[in-house]
DNA sequence: GCAACGCATGCAATCGTAGTGCATTATTTC
DNA sequence: GAAATAATGCACTACGATTGCATGCGTTGC
């Protein structure tokens, strides 16, 4: 357990008993969950807790967004790199149009965009939408 | 306005007064538009009824959706090349952070991806953010 | 040890968007 | 022109995101 308020203070969050659960269930996730997810999994955890502790925790570049085009907000634990002043998550989420689950494929990398003149690149988010390794089978 | 009839009958789309007064909108448009800001442009109209006017035109490829990322749906009208039986609107989507509107670069294209073994690509989905070319002067 | 402070938590409530059901109106077909 | 079919408008529901406020808990200074 100590290694689990490890990783919080590393990235200068204070460990509650709320947000180490919180983060140990995240560190056992395949897919990126929902605030209902979590609701859902965490019995006896307020939805409005589990909003603000996700916010801090994506705040301090220890979990990312993730888009996954439903308009259901995910999100899903930093590459380490991540830290407060920018998350550097530049690889590609895999939407299974099948099983509805969500993945970092961390492995991947975005290519280079190119944009036409006068845009400023900030962020880049890549959403693949399709059947995932095991719904193909 | 003949005109405006003629698009929606290649699409096999029956042009009623609402749907020509949206489509009207839809082309004047240099950005992707919410049903909200519909909504708000064209008075007189019921939100369900826009809901469901872009809802036929997505599936007769008319318009595409767009994920900007925001949680809120918008849409934009498609290439040519669309039809009912799939969009091929395989270019990037831009959100600017300072006006907070969502443009298409159809002269854009999206780079060929490498997914893992076993993923089984149905839809791209290419979302930069960051300033436009307006917003950056 | 305790008082004061700040932060975390939990509850209630609000807001906005998506979506459905149904009655009414318009349009097409014969 | 009447019947059938499709489109529209209104009422309402569902749900996720978000804020306000009161309470609880842990830390610090005395």
């Amino acid at each position: 357990m100590k290694e689990l308020e490890k990783q919080l203070q590393e990235k200068q969050i204070k460990p509650t008993a709320m947000r180490l659960v919180v983060l140990d269930y995240l560190l056992k996730q395949t897919s990126a969950v929902s605030l209902t997810d979590m609701e859902v999994s965490l019995k006896k955890t307020d939805r409005v807790t589990l909003y603000r502790t996700v916010k801090t925790f994506e705040e301090h570049g220890l979990v990312h967004r993730v888009e996954d085009g439903t308009g259901v907000t995910k999100f899903a634990l930093c590459q380490p790199d991540c830290t407060a002043n920018g998350h550097h998550d530049l690889h590609i989420h895999f939407y299974c149009t099948n099983c509805k689950e969500t993945h970092c494929l961390p492995r991947t990398h975005i290519p280079e965009i190119m944009l036409p003149d006068g845009y400023d690149r900030q962020e880049i988010n890549l959403l693949v939408k399709g059947l995932c390794a095991a719904c193909k089978k």
